[in-house]
DNA sequence: AAGTTGGTCAACCGCAGGTGC
DNA sequence: CGCACCTGCGGTTGACCAACT
């Protein structure tokens, strides 16, 4: 004996949402909330749709905050660095960026920014410049080519704020340096241009381990 | 004009993990 | 501890549309 369906296949509809439910699931959230229960909702939201269908609609497409299309090149960068970093994690990735949807960021990824990525490897690997001492295997593939992958960082990276880890210098970059390893961290942060410079510091056995380069961040306001 | 191909994106599927009983 | 239920996630599918032949 499997595992029961979670909702009845025969009695629910089933392919793209009509207005009039949109309509219905959007009234019915932001007056009552998902309750926790998105199996639930469906029958009290007057939907003839399964929960798990309700709550991708809600998630991907209904949510006030979402944003659809229009990526940024900073966001692109974004995306490749923390792809080449930790892979097919597109909800972590997601995470990262204000209004954007896993599902979202899956899509742009496979459909253009994957062949944009491969194309900007491929001109890479055409030259030889190579002018940092950064470890290869940490890095973004086209980290070699600061000029043409240059993201300018922006007031958000450098918002004030206190992360877990105590990097109270940033607030976005505090927040990675607490889900990502710190030489992964630094890493993205060479790589989006934060510091001045690559390199990797021991950290002693039993001592707290303190940003190595956190005094090697560029200030905001004297950004190369 | 009709058929074909390729790109895009919303939606579905099935699995893994968390939680409560 | 084992089970059932639920949510969240990543992979995949399929409908739609535009460009091309």
């Amino acid at each position: 004996m499997g595992r029961a369906p979670c909702c009845d296949k025969a009695n629910v509809k089933r392919g793209p949402w009509s207005p009039d439910e949109d309509m219905l699931l959007r009234n019915y959230v932001e007056k009552h909330g998902t309750g926790g229960n998105w199996i639930a909702l469906p029958s009290k939201a007057g939907l003839k749709r399964c929960g798990k269908s309700c709550r991708l609609r809600w998630l991907n497409y209904l949510r006030p905050d979402i944003k659809h299309g229009g990526y940024t090149e900073e966001e692109d960068n974004l995306i490749c660095t923390i792809y080449k970093n930790i892979g097919s994690r597109w909800s972590v990735i997601a995470s990262h960026l204000p209004g954007r949807t896993d599902n979202d960021v899956k899509n742009y990824w496979n459909t253009k920014l994957k062949k944009k990525m491969m194309a900007r490897d491929q001109s890479a690997s055409s030259t030889t410049t190579t002018t940092t001492t950064t470890p290869e295997s940490s890095l973004p593939s086209d980290h070699t080519t600061q000029t043409s992958l240059k993201v300018e960082p922006s007031e958000e990276y450098y918002s004030t704020g206190t992360s877990s880890a105590g990097h109270e210098n940033n607030g976005m970059i505090g927040n990675y340096w607490s889900e990502y390893g710190d030489g992964e961290m630094e890493a993205m942060l060479f790589e989006l241009g934060f510091l001045r410079s690559y390199e990797t510091q021991e950290v002693g056995d039993g001592g707290p381990w303190l940003p190595p380069t956190l005094s090697n961040l560029w200030e905001f306001s004297d950004l190369p």
